[in-house]
DNA sequence: ATAATAACAGTAATCGTTACTGATTAAGAG
DNA sequence: CTCTTAATCAGTAACGATTACTGTTATTAT
């Protein structure tokens, strides 16, 4: 009998739960003002804040200064575009690899980790080779 | 005939050149300080973000709020200690491989790559082990 | 030594995030 | 369906790291 399920928090976990472009809470904060017209961006954090605490979505930080959540919860990687700063998902990359390379490099017991690619994304790649061509 | 080096700027490196503990800009002001009593914390984010544009060292985000900084430019990954916040360098291991792996599973063109793993470190895994055996 | 200007110290501003406070409201009990 | 109460809220103030501004200082070339 702890935890009350809120209008608000049912709005951001709607909004989030099938979202792949990891958005930040700004972001989250813009996209449910409709259902919640007057919600405040301290409601966001603090849902977005409890959701990753208890397991529900996780928290991304990829550098440029502000938290990304991302519901996927399963270990993957990411890229991040240094054209457009789009946060992508790497999936199918062989995640346990990676952790047991760096552990044989290493005398402390890893536990967790996170890893960011960067370069242009398939849609900066693109545009990039139209504007060379023109 | 652009750029001066001044005293501060010189001392700034002077102490951070050598350093393996990854310091923030708050570690290197107050290691400075004894060779430059006035120098403001202003002057040394200055500098440092400008030797890292010149790529004379590069930062590092760990995801503890605070900019890293780390005179070691070539490729290598790091490893954060969940218990007392320590970065410590991962050495050894194959980057290559790694961002090959990785772009097996992205269409987009991986330029740039960072990883970071968690747990305990050497240090704090030794006193963990001492807690529980008294 | 002098002039030109890069760089400085000090301080104010910015921005993402967190903490506080009095008002709402979801949910279990009767 | 009320009633109670504690979780949650909206609004706003505070916070901490970083950046920007401004008038002064000091490095470098002549
Ligand atoms: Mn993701
Ligand atoms: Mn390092
Ligand atoms: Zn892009
Ligand atoms: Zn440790």
């Amino acid at each position: 009998m702890a935890t009350k399920f809120s209008r608000q928090r049912q709005a951001i976990w709607d909004f989030i739960k099938d979202r792949t472009d990891h958005p930040t809470a700004e972001a989250v904060y813009l996209g449910v003002k409709s259902a919640c017209p007057n919600i405040s961006l301290g409601t966001v954090y603090r849902n977005l804040m409890l959701m990753r605490d208890t397991g529900m979505i996780r928290t991304v930080e990829v550098g440029d200064g502000v938290i990304h959540f991302d519901p996927n919860t399963t270990d993957h990687n990411h890229f991040i575009c240094t054209n457009c700063g789009k946060v992508i998902d790497i999936d199918g990359g062989d995640v346990e690899a990676i952790k047991q390379e760096a552990a044989a490099h290493f005398t402390g017991r890893i536990q967790g980790y996170s890893a960011y690619f960067y370069g242009l994304c398939p849609d900066c790649t693109k545009s990039a080779a139209t504007k060379t061509t023109e």
